[in-house]
DNA sequence: GTGTAATATTGCAGCGCCTGCAAAAACAGC
DNA sequence: GCTGTTTTTGCAGGCGCTGCAATATTACAC
């Protein structure tokens, strides 16, 4: 029998009762840096297919298994996308923010990506592999449902929900193909935004 | 030693001569239809993941190994997307169409899926398995490509080429949540393009 | 320190997707 | 029928990914 007295874990203990993370925490980060690092600079030398997993768990230092246990995919463990972009500060940005949804949304996306630590060896990643960019794309998919679910917060109707979402991921698309990392997200996607104004403006249908 | 005189496969003697395809082709095309058809009829009923490719083979009566002398994936075989979408006549609309490059994309990438003999099958398919759009966009990145060349034929530049396909497209996914299927897709396709007008200019950035 | 519960790592077996290669079958033209 | 071409098929195998059970490691109470 257990000596605990409650269902929760102790992760869920540790985080409630904010102290420092134990030794067993701090190795799980380790061993997901580390994949994340070795996948990384495997991936951008060798290219995404021509990397296998097991490649990976050799320069990490972990079982295959061990990798799917953290990851799961090949680049899943190269992008580390965040499993909760919408933090709550991101939610409050969203709903102070002056100007219409597209707007708004632009703020949000910009700026959960801008946050990450990495986010400029990222880019040049990006930068030098294209072939990663449909990748991405694909792997967004879920962060993209959470962006609807915030989006209709303060859209008038569902539809326009998704469809301002539609609109600032492919504006997100396009920000993958520029170069010009040191300009952050958020004034990036806001410029492409404009571009898709005036493209769609530049002449009416009959 | 050979027969024939020229190094030209018979395929292509054919084509170029204009005779009646023979007996061979009329198999090949059986063949792939059969697959096509099969793929289609398993997913529709178990979904695209619960179908093996196997199970396809079996009830389309050819090895699994032909099945990928057809078809390189189990959502292409599904899906049939054409190889080259931009026929002559499409071209040729493009270039007469009134209006911005964004709206005689739109007549593009409509009437090529509208030419389809079987689109109204494939949108009450996709209709009924939403999990499909994503499939279809990671299909279409090729298309995409071709569709970027062609914009490039009236853009002024490449970036507004790549600018008004990604509109496009944005588009052509959201119309795929829709459920009228009798509407014709450039119809659609040209609804939402203003929709994503009136959500740019909802309100202006400050 | 010791014992026990919780958690992480690993090996293994296995499914499914997909590819190259070479043999066998089917077709085309004479 | 014979021959060259094309298609189909089987086979071997790599790779991605998952469930399961055994093992090792950490956490905590005593």
């Amino acid at each position: 029998m257990t000596t605990v007295s409650d269902d929760r874990n102790a992760a869920e203990r540790n985080a409630e009762s904010g102290l420092e993370p134990g030794l067993r925490e701090r190795k799980k980060q380790q061993t997901r840096q580390a994949i994340h690092e070795a996948a990384f600079r495997l991936i951008d030398e060798h290219g995404l297919e021509a990397t296998t997993i097991d490649q990976i768990c050799q320069a990490a230092e972990v079982s295959s298994r061990t990798f799917f246990n953290y990851f799961p995919s090949k680049a899943a463990a190269l992008l580390q996308l965040p499993e909760t972009p919408v933090t709550p500060e991101a939610r409050a940005r969203f709903h102070a923010a002056r100007g219409g949804l597209v707007w708004a949304l632009c703020d949000v996306v910009g700026s959960s990506s801008d946050g990450r630590p990495d986010h400029v060896q990222m880019k040049q990643l990006i930068g030098r592999h294209p072939e990663l960019i449909t990748t991405l794309s694909s792997l967004m998919l879920d962060l993209r449902a959470q962006y609807v679910s915030l989006a209709a917060e303060r859209a008038s109707s569902p539809e326009q929900a998704e469809l301002a979402v539609a609109l600032v991921m492919a504006a997100f698309g396009r920000t993958m193909h520029e170069s010009d990392s040191e300009v952050p997200l958020v004034t990036r996607l806001r410029r492409i935004v404009e571009q898709f104004q005036g493209a769609l403006d530049e002449r009416l249908p009959e």
